[in-house]
DNA sequence: CCGCTCAATTAACGTGTGTTAATCGCACCG
DNA sequence: CGGTGCGATTAACACACGTTAATTGAGCGG
C-alpha cells in the first residue's frame, strides 16, 4: 500500500466477508490478496473512475461508498448495470476482457484499492482455488445482471425499484454494513432512475407510489423498509440469485 | 466421449473457434479441454437441459443448435437472459455457481457435450492460462448481458429486436457458422418476445415493422439482414461488447 | 380429407411510462 | 441577504406497449 492510515486488510475486511460468505478463504490466500493490492485512490461523487474504451491496466475494488457501471446512449440517455458496494471489485472483468465496454462512476464520495493486472495473473498462477473465487465474484455480478435482465423486461417500475432496495439492503447486511431494514443511500432519484431504466419524472411518482403504501421510508439519504416481507412480496424479491451459501467452490 | 460418430475435437470447433478469436489457444490446452469433454447428448425444441434450482455436477456446452437461459416470473411470463449458440458454455457459471438461479431451454433441437465439474477443477489446477480463457468465457456473457440491460432499459422493442437479430449474426459469423447477411433462426415469435422482453402481439407489431423498413426479411426460419449498416445503425448496435480481438488474456 | 393444434396475425381498447416545461425547496456562496 | 444552481416535484399531454379475444393459416395424425 503506498499511503493510508489503515492497513490493507482492514480496507479489505468487507471483501473478505463477501467471499467468505460463499467459502471458505484460507489465510495464505488472504495473504496472497493482500499482497497484490497496490494504491488506494479517492474518487467524488460523479467522477469517473474507468471509462468505456479505456484499457486499465488494474482493477479496482470499492472501500467504502457508492460506485456503478453504466452506458450511455442515443441522446445523453444513461443506463446503469450494476451498482458496487463496499467489498465489490468494479472491473475485475477488466482483467480478462481488455478494452472496457462501459465506464464505471461513482455515485457518492467513495475510495477503492488498485490491484494491477499482472499480480493478479500471478494469483491464478499460483492460487488455483483463489482463483476460483475471484471467478466467482464475476460469476455473481453476471446473476444480478440476470435478476436486472429478468425485472427490465417482466416487472412494473415500481416493482423494479423496490427490488433494487431489497437487493441493495441484502447485500449491504450480508457484509455487515447494514442491520435494522435501514442503510444510507445517499443517491440521487435522476441515478436512481437510470438504474430502473424510467424516467427522472417517472421514479419521482414511483417513490410516492412506494412511500404512499408504506414500503419504503427514504429521507435524508436513509433508506428504511418498515416490512421487509411486504417489501420482497411487492417486488418478487429472491435472494437465491445472491449465493448467500458457504460451500466448496 | 460416451458415444457419436463425430469426435470431440470435431464437435468442439465452433469452440475453439470461439476462444481463438480472442486469444491464442494452445495445442497441449486443446487436448486438456478435449479431455475433460464427457457424455454427448441431444434435446429437442422446448426441452429444458437444467432447471432453476438444480445443482448440476457437469457443465453443458452446445455442438449444434439455439439454446436460452431463462426464468419465469409473476403469472408464467417468461423472460429470456440469454441465446447460446455452437461453441457457447450454456451453465459453465453453475461450476461454481452451484446452484442454478435460472433454466436453461432449447430453443431449437441440439446437442451438447458435457463437461463434469471435477475435470474442469482439475484443469483450473493445472492449466492456469486455459483457466482464464474459460473465465472470460463467462466474462463476455457477462458483456451481453449488460448490453441487454442497456438496451432493455433504454431502447425501443424495434431497436432491441434489431440488436438481438445483429448480435446474432455476428456471433455466428465469428465462429464461421453464418456468412452473406443470413442465418438460420429457426425460432418462434413468441421465444423472440421473451427474449426482447415483449408481448407476443407486440413483437408481431415489431416484426411487421422491420419488414416494411426493409432492415430483416424472416422467412421459413432464414433470417436476412438486406442492409447490414441500415439494421445496425437502427439498432445502436457496436460490437465492442463482443471482444473480437484477439490478444493475451 | 377432416379435425386438431400451434404459430402468426389482426382489432379494440386500456394504461404505464415518456416528454416537455414549469415550479418549488434548499444548500451554497459571494 | 439575495442570487444561483441543483434536485425534487407537479401538470398536461402523447404514445409505446399490454391485454383480451377472435381469426387465419400451416402442419399433422387419424
Amino acid at each position: 500500500m503506498a499511503d493510508g492510515s489503515a492497513s490493507v486488510e482492514e480496507l479489505l475486511q468487507p471483501f473478505f466477508r463477501k467471499i467468505q460468505l460463499r467459502d471458505v478463504l484460507g489465510a495464505e490466500e488472504q495473504r496472497a490478496i493482500a499482497a497484490a493490492a497496490d494504491q488506494r485512490v479517492d474518487f467524488a461523487a460523479g467522477d469517473d473512475l474507468v471509462s468505456e474504451g479505456d484499457r486499465p491496466r488494474r482493477s479496482m475494488l470499492v472501500t467504502t461508498g457508492f460506485t456503478c457501471r453504466y452506458r450511455m446512449v442515443n441522446a445523453g440517455e444513461r443506463q446503469l448495470t450494476a451498482v458496487h458496494l463496499p467489498g465489490d471489485f468494479v472491473d475485475l472483468h477488466s482483467f480478462l476482457l481488455k478494452e472496457m465496454d462501459h465506464s464505471v462512476g461513482a455515485l457518492t464520495q467513495c475510495s477503492i484499492v488498485t490491484f494491477p493486472h499482472e499480480r493478479l495473473v500471478k494469483v491464478t498462477e499460483r492460487f488455483p482455488h483463489l482463483t476460483r473465487l475471484l471467478w466467482l465474484l464475476t460469476l455473481l455480478d453476471g446473476a444480478i445482471h440476470r435478476e436486472w435482465l429478468v425485472g427490465m423486461g417482466r416487472l412494473s417500475a415500481p416493482q423494479r425499484t423496490a427490488h433494487l432496495v431489497c437487493e441493495t439492503y441484502r447485500r449491504l447486511e450480508a457484509i455487515g454494513l447494514a442491520s435494522g431494514n435501514r442503510f444510507n443511500f445517499p443517491i440521487t432519484q435522476a441515478a436512481l432512475a437510470d438504474a430502473v431504466g424510467i424516467s427522472t419524472v417517472h421514479i419521482n411518482r414511483v417513490l410516492q407510489e412506494l412511500r404512499q403504501l408504506q414500503l419504503i421510508v427514504w429521507d435524508g439519504g436513509i433508506m428504511e423498509i418498515p416490512s421487509w416481507p411486504a417489501l420482497a412480496k411487492a417486488a418478487e424479491f429472491d435472494d437465491r440469485y445472491l449465493h448467500l451459501v458457504q460451500e466448496p467452490r
